[in-house]
DNA sequence: GTATGATTAAAACGAACGTTTGATCTATTG
DNA sequence: CAATAGATCAAACGTTCGTTTTAATCATAC
């Protein structure tokens, strides 16, 4: 009882810090949540975090990385017992997609465990202006991303990879949008059906819908509908 | 040349001021782009930002304002010619979506006059944790978004409103990524082609499936896989 | 010529920030 | 029990922030 009493207490210490810092993380982002608000809602002083965490930098960091390590083993798992199974077949696309993205939404609906508010600071930090940031974010995805292609490039015989890797990302905003969605939606849209159940198999089938549409043609007539407007609309609009 | 001396300059040092603001909260956003980091990159006063914009959220929401402006007017007159040709009918859903999201697209390869930094900034705003951002976001997509949807409604019968919101909102997740990931993607994903003319035909073959795809189905049995895991394994995995 | 509004310069303001310091407390160890 | 090492505390440090103020300069309008 000696050994685990000092142990307890300091793990109680460090994991209130990564519980506060992560919930005031996705509620003001990195800048807006200040490390006084962050200790204060923990009900600990101030220097514990310094004394813990050393920066604000490598705490934001501590909080992700507990969740991806969670994330990326889950996602991890599903694809080698996939792969397993089908004993060096193809997989059916639809249950990449699930692998991928299911452990994210189990993660994004689980409102006990803070898995539904870091699945909301995930979503926002993709497009987080801070460097440190979106370069850790892109190495903790780059290992577990490359292999979800690889399997879906052998799933869809004839797309090219780069067309795989887009319509990954593609599917990547989907379902962040997803997530964010269930709480900032709401105002921008009333009467909305926002039952979490459904959201799964819903989103679901509009990523299948969006994986396996046709290749588009890069003919220059159906581009000419993204070219930019000329500049004289820009200035008329606010003379 | 009286009269226009005093109105050029005005709006020249009004509009350096928007322009570097533009830039500085796209690249460190909101809190991280200082007043003094833009008045002195603007080559103006600091006082002078006070002077024009009174406060730093005023001139956040009057960058938003002229390319919002523009934005929806643009989707708005998209959608209204549609209308008018259809005469009453239904309109096809692919350009029902190659004019919401065309506009878009078309300012996000406008890499000269500003449009494509201002999409980055968009990108970023719709998860920014700031309160005001938001709502006054939400208030400035409302209205067009609404009448696309009820066209979209009117172009695909049996599906149901929530069906087509829901599916609207993923399609925007999935532009906006498309949008910030021309920047963003390619330390994640070496050798990943990216030439943004393709882009466009790209993206809108991948909404196009998306939009069209079945209706999922609210069994039981496919939401077992969006369960949320034990907490033993969140705890497992860091010891 | 005088009033007006735009701009600059310089300074100051109170507040909040991340971080550090040095003392104090606590629990295990020899 | 005394010594040691880690955890926690109150307080302060230096910096930066948004904003305001005061004064002076300049170009235009009436």
């Amino acid at each position: 009882m000696r050994k685990l009493a000092i142990e307890t207490d300091t793990r109680d210490t460090r994991e209130r810090i990564l519980e506060e810092a992560e919930a005031l993380f996705a509620e003001h982002g990195f800048d807006g949540a200040s490390m006084r608000m962050i200790t204060s809602r923990a009900g600990v002083n101030l220097a514990a975090a310094n004394y813990h965490f050393r920066t604000k930098e490598a705490l934001f960091q501590a909080v992700f990385q507990r969740r991806m390590d969670q994330l990326n083993s889950a996602r991890a798992k599903a694809l080698a017992e996939m792969e397993n199974e089908a004993a060096g077949g193809a997989l059916k696309p639809s249950r990449i997609l699930e692998g991928f993205f299911g452990p994210a939404l189990a993660m994004a609906t689980d409102t006990e465990h803070g898995g539904h508010t870091f699945m909301r600071l995930l979503g926002q930090t993709y497009t987080e202006p801070a460097q440190f940031v979106r370069r850790f974010l892109a190495e903790e995805y780059a290992d577990v991303m490359h292999r979800y292609a690889a399997a879906l490039y052998k799933a869809l015989p004839g797309v090219p990879v780069a067309e795989i890797l887009w319509r990954l990302h593609f599917m990547m905003g989907a379902v962040s949008y997803a997530i964010s969605g269930i709480d900032a939606l709401k105002p921008v849209m009333p009467g909305l059906d926002d039952d979490p159940a459904k959201l799964g198999p819903r989103l679901m089938a509009f990523l299948l819908g969006g994986l396996r549409a046709p290749l588009a043609e890069f003919a220059p007539a159906p581009a000419a509908a993204f070219e930019p407007r000329p500049v004289s609309s820009i200035n008329a609009a606010n003379p």
